[in-house]
Order: structure tokens, then sequence, then C-alpha cells
DNA sequence: GACCAGGGTAACT
DNA sequence: AGTTACCATGGT
């Protein structure tokens, strides 16, 4: 029986479905119109948007306490949106196509697994592994209609796991990172605590320190887990949409992240996710 | 069947 | 220091 209690909440530039969809989370169900299940921080949530009011089934305490944030809903991202928008012509379109994207603020452990997982692969699929990664080795967080959700395991419930088991959940060669993070981690030589307290560089190199995170892979868990609004992460549709946009398709990835890091400035992370929705829907740069 | 997917690593020039 | 094959797996 799925709890009754619902909250109702005024929002502005925000939406739920460009905020879940554009690719920078993976544990979530659409259910109806603007209206899905997401996982996140051990709990299971019903959201359901209304023009500019969102409908939460939880406790008003626990919206506080725990959505407000993941929904990054305490920023005003109104102001940041009117300074990116005056960057250039192709960004104001990106912005204008899907303003309701915010960036989530979800768990760091998480966000590194499943970015881990991410490599080579798309998102359905994805979505697909993280679930089935929950459901082996999570905890029952509850049913709904019937359907059991897991949260997403610690690295201590992963520890009981070796390199085959993760391969039988078809994780493929991605099965042997995955177990450096949980030896890394749970071990403590990767302190995901700290790395609020890390310069750029600093958290960087910590991150990378695990096998299968490279410089991509290490952004994202940056800007979508740490809220890094500076962090831009480069993956091949962003690489495309800058080629063709800033350097008439003939630019080195170095000079992509050179032209990246100065010209976006501090919401260059959120700059990022407009342009990466924008260029997969229309599908820019792609033969 | 070839080719690609929100890449990273190791082995090459 | 900058390129390139290879990595498992599923979808088109």
């Amino acid at each position: 029986m799925y709890k009754n209690t619902k909250v109702t909440i005024a929002v502005k530039d925000f939406n739920i479905e460009q905020t879940l969809e554009c690719g920078q989370c993976f544990r979530f169900k659409k259910i109806g119109h603007m209206e899905y299940l997401v996982v996140a921080h051990n709990k299971l949530l019903r959201i359901k948007q209304m023009e500019n009011k969102i409908q939460l089934y939880c406790e008003l305490e626990e919206y506080h306490a725990v959505w407000a944030h993941y929904f990054d809903l305490l920023k005003d991202y109104c102001s940041i949106k009117e300074q990116l928008v005056r960057k250039d012509d192709y960004l104001a379109e990106a912005i204008a196509y899907k303003p309701g994207i915010r960036i989530l603020h979800q768990d760091p452990w998480e966000t590194l697994i499943s970015f881990i997982i991410s490599q080579n692969k798309q998102i359905p699929h994805i979505k697909q592994l993280i679930e089935v990664l929950s459901n082996t080795y999570g905890d029952l967080i509850e049913c709904y209609q019937g359907q059991p959700y897991y949260s997403f395991p610690t690295p201590t419930q992963m520890e009981v796991a070796c390199e085959e088991d993760f391969r039988q959940l078809k994780l493929g060669y991605r099965a042997g990172y995955i177990c450096d993070a949980i030896q890394k981690v749970g071990m403590g030589e990767v302190n995901l605590e700290l790395i609020n307290q890390m310069t750029y560089e600093e958290a960087l190199r910590c991150l990378m320190t695990i096998k299968g995170v490279g410089r991509k892979v290490a952004d994202c868990i940056l800007l979508f887990a740490y809220g890094r609004f500076e962090v831009f992460p480069i993956d091949v549709w962003i690489q495309r949409i800058i080629q063709a946009y800033y350097f008439e398709n003939k630019a080195s990835l170095k000079e992509i992240i050179t032209f990246c890091s100065h010209y976006f400035g501090q919401y260059a992370g959120l700059a990022q996710q407009y342009l990466f929705y924008y260029a997969r829907d229309k599908k820019i740069g792609k033969l």
C-alpha cells in the first residue's frame, strides 16, 4: 500500500520530464503524463507536475529533507539562465528548447557506478543494468502496484560480489572497474565525503585513480552528484555540437576542452545539459 | 552483418 | 604527447 500523503509545491523554471530525461540520471520510470516514479537516496518517490506546481507523494518533512535539494529547487535558475542566454544564439536556442532542466543532487557512490556503467552504452540499457544491480544487491524500499523497488546498493552490499558475479549481470568489461571502485571506496582509499573540500583538479585526480573512471566520467560525478556547476563533461554529443557550432567541425578534443573551460564560465555544467539535450534530440552532427 | 552507443585503457607511433 | 585497437553487450 503506497502512502497517500501528498505535498503540493509551486515551482518555476522546473520541468520534471526535462530534468529526468536529459541524461543525468537513470532511476526513473514514466507512469503518466508528466508523472514519474523516482528512486533516489534510498527512497521511492511518485511525482507529478501540473504547469507551475508539482505534487509529491510524501510527507512535507521528506520533501524538505530530501527532494527539495535533490531536484535543486532551492536555487534561482532564472538569473542563471539569463546569464547563459547572453553567451550566444546557439545556447539561447538550446535553453529555449528545454528551459525546465535542473541539475540533480544525486548520491556520489551511485553516480560513480552509474557513469562507469554508462561508457559505450545507450541510456535505456544503462537504466536496465542499474536496475538489475539494485534488484540484486540493494534493499527493498517498497512496492508500487505490485512492483518492488530497490535502493542502490552500498559499497558494503556490493562487496560480497566478485567480478564474475557482475559479468553475469551483463556488465561486461565494466565488472572489473566496479570491483576496483568497491575496493577503493570501501577501503577509504577514495573518500567520497572529502571530494567537496577539494579543488577541481584534486577531485579529478582522486576520482580518476579508480579504474574505468576517466575525465568524462569524473566530470559527470562532480556535476551530477556534487553540484559543481563549473564542470563541463565532454562526451561524443557535446563534442559534435561544439565542433559544429564553434569550430566548423575541425578541432581536437584538447582544443574543445580548453575552449569550453574558458567560454562557458561558472555555469558551464548547466549549459552543457541544455546543449546535450538539444544535440541529442536534433541529432546534431550525426551522420 | 556492420556499425554505434553520454568512454577508458593499453599499446602503439 | 598524440593516435588507435580493443573492450562486452544490445540495439538498429
